[in-house]
DNA sequence: CGTCAGATGATC
DNA sequence: ATCATCTGACGC
């Protein structure tokens, strides 16, 4: 779950059904594999915080470091927003009621940018992930859009993804 | 259903 | 030059 507190008693609630998961500096997909710069070294601090960058000059997409030391995060690709609907549906120009599929739109409505990297994730105030109830199938598939990548990480099952959230972008191309 | 171009700007 | 995307426009 991902909860957004603005203070004003606004939060926005979502469940997280899409993931990718970039291991560090030896994944050839992974933003840490140029080492430690400005840009990534959020990648390399501690575990349980955000990491935001600007992709194609357009969407900003949110990542949760994982790894202790070692340039490892997760990519938030999907959620349901399950709180706060009325506060979403303004950012939003889709139709569906509350699927958020794929990374730009959860940074969108998250409405961080990468002065967010860094942030706290495990403490109230922000930007807050919390535990959610266990799911009943979970799928999986290479990851989306990093062609560029070595052909062995390109096709690694590093996608996760709940079976059949409207919130879950190309569905087609799970296993 | 599929593919494709264009928008758009930080990075190294 | 590259790029962890989205949207709308096509064609089948």
């Amino acid at each position: 779950m991902l909860c957004v507190e603005d203070g004003r008693g606004c939060d926005i609630v979502m469940r997280i059904v899409e993931t990718e998961a970039y291991l560090g500096p030896h994944d050839s997909a992974c933003h840490s594999k140029v080492g430690r710069t400005p840009r990534t070294e959020p990648m390399f601090g501690p575990p349980g915080r955000a990491y935001v960058y600007l992709c194609y000059g357009i969407h900003n997409l949110f990542n949760i470091v994982t790894g202790r030391q070692e340039g490892a995060a997760v990519l938030i690709r999907g959620c349901e927003v399950v709180g706060g609907h009325d506060r979403v549906e303004v950012l939003r120009s889709g139709r569906d009621r509350n699927a958020l599929a794929g990374p730009g739109k959860v940074g969108a409505v998250l409405g961080v940018d990468p002065s967010w990297s860094d942030h706290v994730l495990y403490r109230p105030g922000g930007i807050v992930v919390r535990k959610g109830s266990p799911v009943e199938t979970i799928r999986r598939g290479p990851r989306i859009g990093i062609d560029s990548a070595d052909a062995r990480d390109r096709d690694a099952p590093l996608r996760f993804a709940v079976d059949r959230s409207p919130g879950v972008s190309h569905p087609g191309r799970l296993l």
